[in-house]
RNA sequence: GGUUUCGUAGCUCAAUUGGAUAGAGCACCUGACUACGGAUCAGGAGGUUUGGGGUUCGAAUCCCUACGAGACCA
């Protein structure tokens, strides 16, 4: 049983006996810095049914906590807030049992499994910022979701074929002439993206000359040359044309292999990947199963339709006329395929808000089905990444590209460092390996610590910081708990909880409450889906550390008890650092 | 046109889901022991929470309205 538990368990008798009232459930709330206490009861709740004053009420609360409860050391009323001190034995046994628990902060299982798409990249271009938010808020909500007692299943959808694959094949057809990524140096998914930017070019250039010519605009777009060009590609690949298959191949293959480069360097995988390619005509057969179950109707132009009016949405398209499929039926499809080889409890998409109308309808029509997951289903919703001048656009070369980004920051990472002078010792490969973690750790720390669902600014002019509110900030907390804990072993001293009767310091009951909170912090981002609680929660410890650390004297304190308590203190700060940065997928160095 | 999300310090973000005098970081000022690592710590300044109404013991949060920004549906 937690403190918090015990606590509120202790208030609501305290209401019982002096009111002759029920309570309902306790909510307690972290005092605010500028009054004692760690505790907060707030009384206004209680004021109609007990007709008593605010005050008066945590008067009578915190005196009965004061003789029968066995963790509550003091309080104070302000106005309607009850704030409650606790005893050093509560501190103490609550770190007694955090240090000895090797598990902590990490759920047995729950039985449950989970399946988290994100990533899902389109192969005619490479990764830029806003993938970066994508795969590392799946990547963090995976470790988060395991560590809350889930099994994890990691998948990527990848958008392989349709009519912006067949831009750039022809582009490269037409203006390639053999290149490849070995003789031009160009990593596998920038050259395809470097064609898909060609196609758009001259396809903008024959629709000038067309409108030159008379046309008006929508009509020169329908009737370019090289959009028609695409879209017979895109039949003959249907259709399995040899010539246009292998052309198709080859460019994927090259963009795979530098998606893996990728994908390597900012530490994401997964466990399995589906292809578009393989699963775009599926979804046909469940529009006529909902057909027969009248959860769709047909129009006269031969149409499917569903209509969700009733959930608050529209009428919406499933099928075409000409019984080619939209997205929702290959999602539809796709979902089903899923399902089918994993039996996941619940699935989510992390996917751009952008499409949150989308999701709406496909859950709904999942429920409509009768489909038995269709409760488990979430859309994991995050908000774009802004430029200062709006949104990113690859026309308008404003795209932020991930490998650039990356390695622009390892270069910073390096050149601070060096600054510093610290690593001089350090041989190359380990100090690269130093560079890396750095820059990952600030990059991801920046994509992670806003709110999901939020949109966020991202200024390109402006390098990501190293200071303050940052990765780097809490990873070099860690390296230095580390360096006390080298010295620590050398001088022989064990880390000890000290007897009941050791006189705390204030610095360390509040790094013993900051400790406390890290389990309750990994199941609230379970459970609304926001690595932004642990980020923050990882930020918050680190400071309380670095408080406490210029606070207190960790070696030259005269009390052996206190140098054993503090090395103790440490250890077990910076194992929850370690595990905390751990699930947003950054590491921690040792020295830095 | 319909639907929807958002607007908090100069900038980037918080605010325990309706609770105290709205908090952090950056930037800007002032300080920090011969200290265990200064990528740190302590302090200062910075706000009519876009404007206006309403609901109540209490509103950044809920409702209405105006303005502004984004997204989606055709």
């Amino acid at each position: 049983m937690t403190i918090e538990a015990i606590l509120k368990e202790d208030i609501q008798k305290a209401i019982q006996t002096n009111f002759e009232i029920a309570a309902d459930e306790i909510l307690l709330q972290p005092t605010k810095k500028e009054f004692e206490g760690f505790y907060t009861f707030v009384t206004f709740t209680l004021t109609k049914t007990t007709r008593r004053s605010p005050v008066e009420i945590g008067q009578i609360i915190g005196n009965y906590l004061n003789e029968n409860s066995r963790i509550v050391e003091s309080f104070n009323v302000v106005q309607g807030f009850l704030n409650i001190n606790l005893k050093d034995t509560t501190w103490l046994d609550l770190f007694g049992e955090i240090i000895s628990d090797g598990s902590f902060g990490t759920f047995p299982s729950n039985g449950q499994s989970v399946m988290v798409e994100f990533s899902s990249p389109n192969t005619n271009k490479p990764l830029h910022l806003g993938h970066l938010r994508n795969n590392f808020l799946g990547d963090s909500l995976s470790k988060i979701l395991k560590a809350s007692g889930f099994d994890v299943v990691k998948t990527c959808l990848v958008n392989d074929r349709g009519i912006h694959i067949c831009k750039s094949m022809l582009a490269y057809r037409e203006l390639g002439g053999g290149e490849t990524p070995e003789s031009s140096g160009i990593k596998g998914d920038h050259l395809a993206g470097k064609y898909y930017v060609k196609f758009d070019v001259e396809y903008k250039k024959q629709i000038a000359e067309l409108v030159a010519q008379g046309m008006s605009d929508e009509d020169a777009a329908k009737k370019a040359p090289w959009i028609l060009e695409a879209q017979r590609l895109l039949l003959l690949w249907e259709k399995g044309d040899a010539e246009t298959v292998a052309l198709w191949q080859k460019m994927n293959n090259w963009v795979y292999q530098g998606f893996s480069v990728t994908y390597n360097k900012i530490g994401v995988n997964f466990d399995k990947t589906y292809y578009e390619s393989n699963t775009y005509l599926l979804g046909k057969d469940i529009i006529e199963e909902g057909l027969k179950q009248n959860v769709f109707f047909k129009k006269e132009d031969n149409s499917v339709w569903i209509d969700l009016t009733e959930e608050g949405l529209d009428e919406k398209l499933v099928l075409r006329g000409d019984g080619t499929s939209v997205y929702i039926t290959q999602d539809l499809g796709t979902t089903e395929l899923k399902n089918s080889d994993f039996h996941n409890d619940r699935y989510l998409w992390v996917v751009g808000n952008e499409q949150d109308y989308h999701f709406k309808v496909l859950f709904g029509i999942l429920k409509r089905l009768g489909r038995p997951y269709a409760d488990g289903c979430f859309h994991i919703s995050y908000g774009m990444v802004d430029l200062p001048s709006g949104k990113m656009k690859s026309r308008e070369g404003t795209v932020v590209d991930a490998d650039d980004l990356v390695d622009q920051m390892v270069k910073t990472a390096e050149s601070r460092t060096q600054e510093l002078g610290k690593i001089d010792d350090f041989a190359s490969d380990e100090a690269r390996k130093l560079y890396n973690q750095l820059a990952l750790g600030a990059l991801k720390y920046f994509l992670l610590k806003v709110d999901p669902k939020k949109r966020m600014l991202f200024n390109p002019e402006e390098s990501i910081d190293f200071q303050g509110h940052t990765g780097p900030f809490i990873q070099y907390t860690y390296a230095r708990i580390r360096s006390i804990a080298r010295k620590a072993e050398q001088a022989g001293i064990a880390a000890v909880v000290p007897p009941a009767t050791y006189q705390m310091h204030q610095a360390e009951r509040e790094l013993v409450f900051a400790l406390a909170q890290y389990p309750t912090k990994v199941m609230a981002a379970a459970n609304e889906f926001a690595p932004s609680i642990v980020s923050l929660y990882a930020f918050e410890l680190a400071k309380v550390y670095n408080q406490f650390y210029a606070e207190v004297s960790i070696f030259s304190d005269p009390n052996p008890e206190a140098v054993q308590f503090r090395i103790a203190l440490s250890s077990v700060v910076s194992e929850t650092i370690r595990k905390a940065l751990g699930l947003l997928g950054i590491e921690v160095p040792e020295r830095m």
